[in-house]
DNA sequence: TTTATATTTTAGTCATGACTAAAAACGAAA
DNA sequence: TTTCGTTTTTAGTCATGACTAAAATATAAA
């Protein structure tokens, strides 16, 4: 049974909601995280629970079924592999991928994943350090760590915030030290914890245990 | 004025089917191109007129207008980079492209298409020899000639044939002359006109001068 | 010039995926 | 357990792009 663009973003916003299918997810999330009214999200909810990619009972949420944990986790890793396609090959900036990969990952072609993949070199993970599944789905999650627990010229890349308040992301706007920027640790102070890091290869922060403990990364 | 993907292309098939604008079009002809049926192309044909794409006398078929030919230049533009992108970097076969270009030729990003050009290294010719518009929708054209008029030791690709009965394409096919075939001319028998073709660097033919009459290359 | 035939358009229907307004069901508090 | 507010579903509508059947127009033949 084939899923018309539609259902595949609902499917894929309802895994993501549910947290991968852990739990159930109500009509009007599911109407936020698509910018719809909650009306519209009840017609598709029928149509997906036909097609038997949900489980859907009325009035009581949705869960995902194993067959829709699949569909949902091959339009995942299709997204991911054009976002590393978009910045590694046509040098996209980090942040203007997504919308070009929304797009792109509808394609209906598995021998162009397939070739894609390859052509890649077959990559594990995103420019966003997102997990790219494996054509059967299986995903090999990279643990995601406070910089402050870095080692001393250990490399890696900014992913995520702890504390994401306006003051936090000026701040680190303000430093240089945007999601996605790439770092390495080039000192740590003993006495009080604080890091120097060098951002892009070109510039050096400072910041302290407790700013570098807000600040999640991946090493590479 | 944004155009949905299916009058992208239906604007396309007409564009083709009036040779370039050259030519007005009918409702029946379109029918057959896009396989649907004539009422369903009267709809469309409303709503391109509307659009001011075409110029739409009801009854009398139609005719592209200028803006009409600029948006099916840029689809024509997308469709063929996909070609040779995939051809080239991710290594289709020269006749598994088209399906999957017929779908990546409609996602919306200048910039994508842009940054694939450069990617490419600005490619002029898809895989099957036809010109690829730049982005302002100029063609230059390349020369296809019937093989008898290639020198020896003339390389090139078999792109057409001008006689296209299925008695002849299936002697073609026995020779292992396909179109899209890369072929060498080895040698030309002055007496009669025939002659030795090397097919794809392995398999050489011999051809009466007929015969290569109705075989178009260009070459390379 | 009238008629016959082929082409094209209109009218009405269907599926998809959105919407609004109204009704129904749930769940928590009284 | 009844009520009240929130959530969810249903009913009815709209736009897109397809379809069939019927009507309208054009064109070629008599």
């Amino acid at each position: 049974m084939n899923l018309t663009t539609a259902e595949e973003n609902y499917l894929k916003a309802i895994y993501h909601l549910s947290d991968g299918g852990k739990k159930s997810v109500s009509t009007n999330d599911i109407a936020a995280e698509m910018k719809t009214k909650p009306a519209s999200v009840s017609d598709m909810l029928r149509k997906l629970g036909d097609k038997e990619v949900i489980e859907y009972r009325k009035y009581y949420g949705v869960n995902i079924t194993e067959e829709g944990k699949k569909r949902a986790l091959q339009t995942i890793r299709k997204h991911r592999l054009w976002e590393v396609f978009l910045v590694d090959k046509l040098n996209f900036a980090w942040d203007e991928v997504h919308e070009v990969a929304e797009e792109l990952e509808h394609i209906q072609s598995p021998l162009l994943i397939q070739r894609l993949d390859a052509f890649l070199d077959y990559p594990k993970f995103d420019p966003h350090g997102d997990p790219i599944p494996d054509e059967y789905g299986d995903v090999r999650a990279r643990p995601r760590i406070p910089i402050n627990e870095m080692e001393i010229d250990q490399s890696g890349q900014i992913v995520a915030v702890k504390d994401s308040s306006a003051a936090f992301l000026r701040y680190l706007d303000k430093v240089g030290a945007y999601i996605g920027a790439r770092i390495k640790v080039l000192d740590k102070v003993e006495f009080d914890g604080s890091l120097e890091i060098l951002v892009d290869q070109k510039k050096s922060i400072f910041m302290s245990k407790d700013v570098a403990g807000n600040i999640l990364a991946i090493q590479s």
